[in-house]
RNA sequence: CGGCGUGUGGCUCAGUUUGGUAGAGCGCAUCGUUCGGGACGAUGAGGCCGCAGGUUCGAAUCCUGUCACGCCGACCA
């Protein structure tokens, strides 16, 4: 491929509306493009890259006995019904009528499409266990699409659905799956990539699995430990808190605490340890009247996540007015309406004296002892942890908190779908029994941009060899020179016939200076710099992208030199492989 | 859905406060001089100033509405 033909500009000023450099370099490389509300066009240049990505993902798939398949990107609004999603899903799902007024959706996941397409094929367990996948286009009405191609609304997606006859084949299975995703992302150049526990949402089932790229641009916030392996989802982090020094009883009293709304103000008014008072966040439940209200200790946080997963229902921020059974700034456990669903959360065990609203206006109680002053003292774990924090795992005090981008992600399903769409087989009794399923996504694009956020300096990216648009790229310094022209077109050439993915920049007239920005927006990882000056001393200069390699080699030794090259990049990324 | 902000040639932006009929740099085209980290000169093309109303002799500028985009929050496999 020669440069003058390279279909999309690249230019020099970053892109105004870009806050995240990938979002900035890929914009300004001519990768990609934006048409409206997180969504994007890919060039050429995206479309090599993601090409490779799916490449490497087939690969995976196809080495875990998956056969790929492809589902529609428009579906029955039925189908949904039938799982129910139809009803529980929120905007995200792009609910349509076509022309005679039928109800469609624009697939977001393809749980419902997966098992629709195999209810039949599979109702002996001979057929069992399988997997099925897709690469294909997505859409989720994202409330805020960000971050270029990290986060948007129409996307291109591997989704995998496997079928089982038993939740240790589906684990058995799982397994394979977890570890093809850690050679997938190494083989993208990415082996950095950790799992995390995560909540499971929307998907239902229990075990998942988060795939997380830590970067500090991303937007989940990783919870690690620096003394064990544990990582967790912030969303679905247990928080151990143990109250050891808890101070002594004292008597239950109710005192005045004018214009003290927040904890921080009565914690100052009263002069008091935050860490010995209590925090109310209050909710609504599915939108109806009833108060869901979170009791945390004043120094954390609600784990909205966690609280929700309790309540089992949809939450939303309450606005407590004058009639409501609430009072606003005064919250409290002790003496709350009895309309209120409580919880206590487990940080708030084991004070016997901590401050909290006396649910009258003004005032606050102090002495506060929830074992002895409540009915019932239940705990429940509703908090964020904390930097600092007790882990979970080891019981260490060495929780730290890290960002990272969610690149893929494995779920044990169970029978959830097949349940609500009646997929059954036949057992080896005769039995009708449900299947159970696994689902195994990767976001191809966020993956590409991902890359680019972790591997680039500050003219462009450094792709990984296995992902680069081009394997080599050529840079003719002086075209218009007879001597320049005919060396770069023959090595051109030379490469080619070899089967070197090669890029060639043959344009006339551009100054070196604008062919090296070129160049580094490109981020192909091989380098060669044919020009006067170097064939002075008939040589060409080979760089990498990452500037560890920059060497003068003699012209006849430049294609083996390169293949040698190349050959070792490849290398470097296979050997973080692990079989 | 709430808060804030921005819409002016392909890109980055000035001009809006105080209305007078649109600018700069980059990019693009042609020519010349240049040529190892985004050169210089000359000439040229390209914009009904997001859209719709309104005020006015006159609107990019003032008013009303609307749309789009971005950031923060809510939400999110």
């Amino acid at each position: 491929m020669k440069l003058s033909k390279l279909v999309g500009s690249r230019f020099k000023e970053r892109p105004a509306d870009c806050v995240i450099d990938s979002h900035a370099l890929m914009v300004r490389g001519g990768y990609m493009k934006n048409v409206g509300n997180g969504i994007f066009s890919e060039f050429p240049l995206l479309k090599k890259i993601t090409a490779k990505i799916e490449k490497i993902i087939r690969e995976e798939m196809d080495a875990i006995d998956g056969q790929e398949v492809l589902f529609p990107v428009t579906l029955p609004a039925d189908l949904w019904d039938e799982s129910g999603r139809y009803e529980s899903v929120g905007n995200e799902l792009l609910r349509f009528t076509d022309r005679s007024n039928a109800r469609m959706v624009l697939a977001m996941t393809h749980e419902e499409a997966a098992v629709h397409l195999v209810r039949e094929y599979a109702q002996s367990y001979t057929k069992y266990p399988f997997m099925i996948y897709q690469i294909q286009r997505k859409f989720r009405d994202e409330a805020r699409p960000r971050a270029g191609m990290i986060r948007v609304r129409e996307f291109t997606m591997k989704d995998a659905y496997s079928f089982h006859t038993s939740q240790e084949d589906l684990e058995d299975y799982y397994e394979k799956c977890y570890q093809a995703y850690n050679r997938i992302f190494a083989r993208a150049g990415i082996p950095e990539v950790v799992t995390v526990a995560s909540d499971s949402g929307m998907m239902g089932g229990n075990i998942s699995h988060e795939y997380m790229l830590l970067t500090p641009v991303g937007e989940d916030s990783i919870v690690v430990c620096a003394e064990c392996d544990y990582r967790a989802n912030m969303e679905a982090a247990e928080n151990k808190i143990v109250n050891e020094d808890a101070g002594q009883a004292k008597e239950l009293q109710c005192v005045e605490t004018p214009e003290c709304k927040t904890i921080e103000a009565v914690c100052d008014f009263l002069n008091s340890d935050v860490k010995k008072s209590c925090k109310a966040v209050v909710y609504q439940k599915n939108a109806d009247d009833t108060f869901v209200v979170a009791f945390v200790r004043g120094d954390y946080e609600v784990n909205e996540t966690k609280l929700r997963n309790l309540v089992g229902g949809e939450l939303h921020t309450a606005e407590i007015i004058e009639e409501d059974c609430l009072v606003a700034g005064y919250i409290g456990p002790y003496g709350i309406a009895k309309e209120a669903e409580v919880y206590l959360d487990v940080s708030l065990k084991g004070i016997s004296d901590l401050v909290a609203g006396a649910n009258k206006e003004g005032y606050h109680y102090t002495g506060l002892n929830l074992e002895r002053d409540l009915e019932k003292a239940e705990y429940v774990d509703i908090s964020k942890i904390q930097e600092g924090s007790i882990c979970p795992c080891c019981g260490n005090k060495a929780i730290t908190i890290k960002r990272g981008i969610e690149v893929g992600n494995i779920f044990q399903l169970g029978t959830k779908y097949t349940k609500t769409m009646n997929m059954q087989y036949t057992d080896e009794n005769g039995q009708q029994q449900y299947p159970i399923m696994g689902c195994y996504g990767i976001g191809v694009g966020r993956l590409a941009a991902s890359i680019c956020e972790v591997c680039h300096d500050e003219y462009g990216p450094v792709w990984p060899i296995t992902v680069a648009p081009w394997e080599v790229h050529i840079c003719c310094l002086r075209a218009d020179d007879t001597e320049a022209k005919e060396t770069a077109d023959k090595l051109y050439q030379e490469l080619l016939k070899d089967g070197v993915e090669v890029i060639y920049d043959d344009r006339e007239g551009i100054r070196p200076g604008a062919m090296f920005s070129d160049a580094d927006l490109l981020g192909v990882p091989i380098r060669v710099i044919v020009s006067p000056r170097n064939l002075k001393e008939s040589c060409v200069e080979i760089t990498t992208r990452d500037k560890s390699v920059k060497e003068m080699i003699p012209i006849k030794e430049t294609a083996s030199y390169i293949k040698g090259l190349r050959q070792k990049l490849y290398e470097d990324i296979k050997e973080k492989v692990t079989e």
